[in-house]
DNA sequence: GATACTATGTAGCGACTGCTACAAGGAATC
DNA sequence: GATTCCTTGTAGCAGTCGCTACATAGTATC
């Protein structure tokens, strides 16, 4: 492997990080390219222009994001809705996985606004969830696979939206209220 | 009213349907003024600086989106969560209101990314969503109504973000599949 | 040793950003 | 008629943007 070639990967791996940590807030090339400990100048020698780097560092993440999701909940068994929903709530919640939920939700914003290349790199995060989605979901045959496993995404990414608005107490208690929301017996009642 | 004051009014208005149309892709002073009918120069007259700007216009795309919130669902009588769901995402998910609710995944995600001044714009519209919310949901005591009302918002904006990066034709069942996660006979089953 | 290719720095281009200094026309006031 | 204030245009600032031309050092190949 060239030099270059193991440049751009140790380039990769530092924006992924860098792009964990602070979302899409600083991602001009100069800004980039200091996270990753090169000249901006060496950035676009490393790849074409600035689409191709948020590319390759989206790809990295995005894999391993779905690394951990695959981890987190494997696709042996599969689960009802509700269970499911539960489940992948607890994990997207937890402390180390908001921040990727964090960058999901600005990438979604970004492509909604025709930015490139994220319309292209949420089309396929978005293929990824609902594959995940579908290899775990237990459902009565008849029923809109497709639409409900989109309808669990919307939930799950509905909890990292309004997570990332509001002050940390909130979310474990609207994962709690989510859960009674869908549990054959509603809640805590008298 | 002063020219000026009039004036100021007039391009709030005509900026409230520019940021409905376009998100926030083209929010430069100069783009703005020109979607205002307006010279930039005239714009900062109209206003201090761009945050003041984009503050008039989002409290104006606010006030309406809680005007027609308001109206499509009265607050007269509490309804149970999932119901409440229901309806509201029956609504938001109507056609006209998708443009409201694209804008607000930006503007969400422009607050992540710390822009001002979406942040504080995100605190004021989050409490009217949780304040709408609360005044027409119907709960048992002991129910953890701020939590529920968190879940429920999420729910809807969950539907809102899987809405603006997918095909319109997903929407509807999206919707009619998340109708059966909540109801307490799970829709269609053999 | 000459030549070609890889790797890197310096400097800067033109476009755009938010914003402002300055001047001037017009209306109102003294 | 002179002065002052409201309104508007022209021009341009300093900074950032993505990107590139050019030069150069080192290394590999013939």
């Amino acid at each position: 492997m060239s030099i270059r070639d193991e440049q751009r990967e140790a380039v990769i791996e530092r924006l992924a990080e860098h792009l964990l940590e602070h979302g899409l807030a600083r991602t001009s090339l100069r800004q980039l390219a200091a996270a990753a400990g090169v000249s901006d100048r060496m950035l676009l020698y490393y790849f074409t222009d600035k689409a191709e780097v948020l590319d390759a560092v989206m790809a990295r993440v995005a894999g391993e994001l779905s690394v951990r999701l695959a981890q987190a909940i494997p696709d042996g068994a599969p689960l009802p809705p509700a269970e499911l929903i539960r489940r992948a709530a607890a994990f997207t919640t937890r402390p180390e996985m908001r921040r990727f939920m964090r960058l999901w939700v600005e990438v979604v914003a970004a492509a909604a606004r025709g930015e490139a290349p994220f319309p292209a790199i949420v089309a396929q995060v978005m293929a990824g969830f609902r594959h995940w989605v579908d290899a775990r979901l237990d459902l009565p045959q008849g029923a809109d696979r497709e639409g409900t496993a989109a309808a669990i995404i919307a939930v799950i990414d509905g909890l990292a939206l309004v997570d990332i608005c509001s002050e940390d107490e909130i979310a474990s208690r609207m994962a709690a209220a989510l859960s009674c929301l869908l549990a054959d017996q509603p809640g805590p009642r008298d």
